[in-house]
RNA sequence: GGUCGAGUGGUGGAAUCGGUAGACACAAUGGACUUAAAAUCCAUCGCCCCUAAACAGGCGUGAGGGUUCAAGUCCCUCCUCGACCA
């Protein structure tokens, strides 16, 4: 017998090509037609195309920013809602490598993958505008942006110490490192001088940090990004070195301690500490700076650890008494931090007490008010001045500005501001990656190339390796791209660094905006359109890098004339992450769920004896607890993840995966599918009634309730989650009822539509609809209707519930005082006792009677 | 170690300008329909106590204290977990 119950599986495959094929979501790009209506841009992070396909975390963005884009669209916005590839990068290098394919290739295949897997969710993207910023179309432009940071003197080349890996032949990023070993292969990682590009992230620290202020962002993020930055207040002192004409400056937050300072510490790398180290100190200084040179950063300033130091037999002047206090070699000082040169202060500062203990150096007290004797424990707080000369009895804070002027009177220091922010290493020894526009002439002077040699497309080379030499892939290319004749008939060698994966992200918010220019990198008129994004959504580990890089990079383009906003994205979320059950065995392996017996909370290795921790992680193909969107959509059609993916929590959340769950909303669907269809026949429902009269008013006005519920939850995006359950309730009600009016359902559907897309299209086109329900109106609702003629009013005695009265909607509180007074069931609680105070909340219709 | 966030039934989660705790859903249990199953529908579903059953009552939002007529929500102390940073 032929089945008329819903079956996602035929109807999702089928509205997605007719939405293809009459190009449903295309927006217009021509800025005429565009104007005539308010704009909405919201986008969701666009993904690295891993060969590992899409997976649930993307989902859990592309879902609700997508129902968002449905409900502006239909709000009467034009909705920019886009896709493309963050397509440059190493794991694609390697795969490439493992295959012996070229990356190009390797991308494309990844990059069909991952659109035939996101198409299937039933996403309005207009995918006429993706993009792929490993493509010479795009690329171009990134190098054309970066020509233009170079013009402005934020790029520039220096001597870094950065994180090197002898076995890959390339630098690597901070995160890309841990313990000491590339984090994907185990490959020993080491401290190593070399030149390196930069970016002058610097220079914006200022104005990064201001303008967080016009944004509506989360404020934990804020504050992440704030933290990053790091500005800290204070002064840089110079200390002269005792019998020698030389001198270094420290940077300090805390002047108002420098008479409490009793030693100094150079970083290992200082570059005076070879020339001021006494000779009898200098092999054991030698000694230690090599072993320094092995440390991570971490391992170097973490608190837990002993402190580590060699005296270098100098002595600095201290330059407020004029003492000379011992020069120490530490490594708990970095040289990337501040000027790689401390004033130590043992008594306030916890890191400085605790050298000073471990080596036995003077501790003095210039602030009291600690708790406890300062040879015992520094004290870091607020407090009066001691020992201090002309700062003896003022607070830190004006301590601090009356040191500052007193040495800048002296000459010897002065105010200043540091960030934590450093530079940004922008590149990188590899193949994958935007070619750099700059070439090199003989006598070493850099010149960047002409815009009309955009874009430098990466060169075939035999091998995606560095040279015998060390110099990066690309010096294998031929001499036909190494050479390049300079347009005043010069030759010079091209740069064969390339830019970081960061890179190409940095502004594809603007190309999506008019993605196939060829002119320039976007139309002005398009991007004062359609800029700030609205909202932007993605992982919270993208919550500082990503979003700081491409701040900086918006601002140039900002001075530049290039944009019309300060800021890039208005609002922004972070969605939480999909956790699932792990199983993981003592010694660290994990299985897979098909190959454990659960007993309860136990379980155990099928067939064997071997116990299982059973936690809830982030779902993760390393810790083999995925689920494929692509099976769930298998089983259940897109609509039923989609609606999954933000039933189970508010999108901002962390929320484990319930494989049982999903048949919740499937059920749910099913029931709006029957309030619509006759399964039995196929055709419409014998209940649903043309005339507007036949729903009861209950229906009717939980119908607008389920509107105004709908409308506010969808808005904020994070309680999505509340607005399918109000949908729910009213197709609960609405099976409930005898007669429906087509009008009802209609309404219903509008709402449903942003959420799951398929059915509503299909039932819209069985009630008799023609063109697209993503193209009608969003609902209106009425606030008269969702008046009742009856309230209820709670009464409590001294805050307890103690019954339920029905009154008319316009009872007075004193009516209500009245009513609650003269309850029975109230009267057995007030017997007795006297009424003390009668509390009527009219908001909530509550009365609270104190006896 | 620091900063921020979060702890609510068997489970996911609702409810926070202080005002009816547990919406909605999952799981579970019982029933209807069915030859049977699936699907569907109905009922129960925080804990305790009373009862033949019910009504009624007591307790309850990580622990302890506080403010208030009223606290999941505000304040203090502590515990646990998570994120980020060091």
């Amino acid at each position: 017998m032929e089945t008329h119950s819903y079956a996602p599986e035929k109807i999702e495959p089928y509205w997605q090509s007719e939405w293809k094929e009459k190009e449903a979501f295309k927006i217009p790009n021509d800025i005429e037609t565009l104007s005539q209506k308010p704009k909405y841009y919201v986008l969701g992070m666009f993904p690295y195309t891993s060969g590992a396909g899409l997976h649930m975390g993307h989902t859990k963005n592309y879902v609700p920013t997508d129902v968002l884009a449905n409900f502006k669209r239909m709000q009467g916005y034009n909705v920019m809602h886009p896709m493309g590839w963050d397509a440059f990068g190493l794991p694609t290098e390697r795969t490439a490598v493992r295959e012996n394919e070229h990356p190009a290739h390797i991308t494309k295949r990844n990059t069909e993958t991952f659109q035939q897997q996101i198409q299937r969710i039933g996403l309005s993207y207009d995918w006429s505008r993706k993009i792929d910023t490993s493509l010479p179309e795009y690329y171009r432009w990134t190098q054309w942006i970066f020509l233009k940071l170079y013009e402005k003197d934020l790029a520039y080349l220096a001597e870094v110490p950065v994180n090197w890996c002898p076995a890959l032949g390339t630098v690597l990023s901070n995160e890309e490192v841990k313990d000491g070993k590339y984090v994907e292969t185990g490959d020993p990682v080491e401290k190593r001088l070399m030149h390196q590009w930069m970016l002058k992230i610097t220079a914006y620290a200022e104005r990064l940090l201001d303008d967080l202020d016009l944004l509506d962002w989360p404020d934990g993020l804020k504050e992440m990004q704030k933290h990053w930055i790091g500005k800290s207040d204070g002064a840089e002192i110079t200390f002269n070195i005792k019998d020698r004409n030389d001198s270094f400056t420290v940077f300090t937050t805390r002047p108002d301690t420098l008479f409490g300072a009793t030693y100094c510490v150079l970083a290992p790398e200082h570059p005076l500490v070879s020339q001021i180290t006494h000779p009898d100190a200098v092999s054991s200084v030698y000694d230690y700076v090599q072993e320094a040179s092995n440390k991570s950063d971490l391992q170097r300033t973490d608190l837990a650890t002993d402190k580590t130091g060699v005296f270098t037999g100098a002595y600095a002047i201290n330059p407020c008494n004029d003492e000379p206090i011992p020069i120490w070699v530490a490594d708990y000082v970095l040289m990337t931090y501040g000027t790689g040169a401390i004033m130590a202060v043992p008594g306030h500062d916890e890191r400085d007490h605790e050298f000073a203990t471990t080596f036995d150096i003077p501790i003095i007290e210039v602030i009291s008010g600690g708790e406890k004797p300062i040879e015992e424990q520094p004290f870091e707080g607020d407090g009066i001045c001691v020992n201090s000369d002309f700062l003896n009895g003022l607070r830190v804070d004006e301590a601090k500005e009356k040191m500052i002027s007193w040495l800048e009177s002296e000459n010897r220091g002065e105010r200043q501001v540091q960030y934590r922010l450093r530079d940004w290493l922008f590149s990188r020894q590899r193949y994958w990656g935007e070619p750099f526009p700059l070439a090199h002439l003989e006598d070493g002077t850099i010149v960047p190339l002409p815009d009309s040699h955009l874009p430098i497309e990466l060169p075939p080379i035999d091998a995606y390796k560095p040279t015998e030499d060390g110099k990066p892939p690309l010096a294998r290319a031929d001499e036909s791209w190494l050479k390049v004749i300079l347009p005043d008939g010069q030759t010079a060698t091209r740069e064969t660094n390339i830019m970081p994966q960061w890179a190409g992200s940095c502004w594809y918010y603007l190309r999506f905006l008019d993605a196939h220019n060829t002119e320039a990198p976007y139309d002005t008129d398009l991007e004062q359109y359609w800029m700030p994004v609205d909202l932007y959504m993605g992982g919270a580990e993208h919550a500082v890098l990503h979003l700081l890089y491409a701040r900086f990079w918006h601002k140039v383009l900002y001075d530049s004339g290039m944009v019309s906003t300060k800021e890039p994205f208005q609002g922004l979320l972070n969605q939480g992450t999909i956790l699932a059950e792990s199983f993981q065995d003592d010694a660290g392996k994990y299985y897979y769920p098909h190959e454990v017996e659960r007993n309860g909370n136990e379980a155990v290795v099928k067939s064997s004896e071997t116990s299982l921790n059973v936690q809830l992680e982030k779902m993760s193909k390393s810790r083999f607890n995925v689920i494929n969107p692509n099976d769930v959509i298998d089983k259940y059609g897109a609509d039923a993840l989609r609606l999954y993916l933000l039933f189970i929590g508010p999108v901002t959340a962390s929320t484990p995966w319930q494989d049982a769950g999903v048949e919740g909303v499937y059920r749910f669907l099913h029931r709006t599918w029957r309030l619509v269809v006759d399964e039995q026949n196929g055709e419409l429902s014998k209940k649903l009634a043309d005339d507007v009269g036949s729903d009861d008013s209950e229906l009717w006005r939980e119908l607008h309730k389920t509107i105004k519920q709908v409308t506010e939850d969808t808005e904020s995006v994070d309680k999505m989650n509340t607005a399918i359950s109000q949908m729910m309730i009213f197709v609960n009600a609405a099976t409930q009822v005898k007669s429906l009016s087509t009008e009802t359902v209609k309404i219903f559907l509008r709402l449903l539509a942003p959420y799951a897309p398929h059915i509503t299209q299909e039932l819209w086109h069985r009630i008799g609809e023609t063109g697209f329900i993503a193209h009608t109106t969003w609902p209106e609702y009425d606030e008269s209707i969702l008046e009742t003629a009856t309230v209820t009013i709670v009464v409590q005695v001294n805050g307890k519930l103690r019954n339920r009265l029905q009154l008319s909607a316009d009872a007075t509180d004193e009516e209500k005082e009245a009513a609650a007074l003269a309850d029975e069931k109230v009267q057995r609680f007030t017997e007795g006792k006297t009424i003390r105070k009668v509390i009527v909340v009219s908001k909530n219709n509550l009365v609270n009677i104190v006896v």
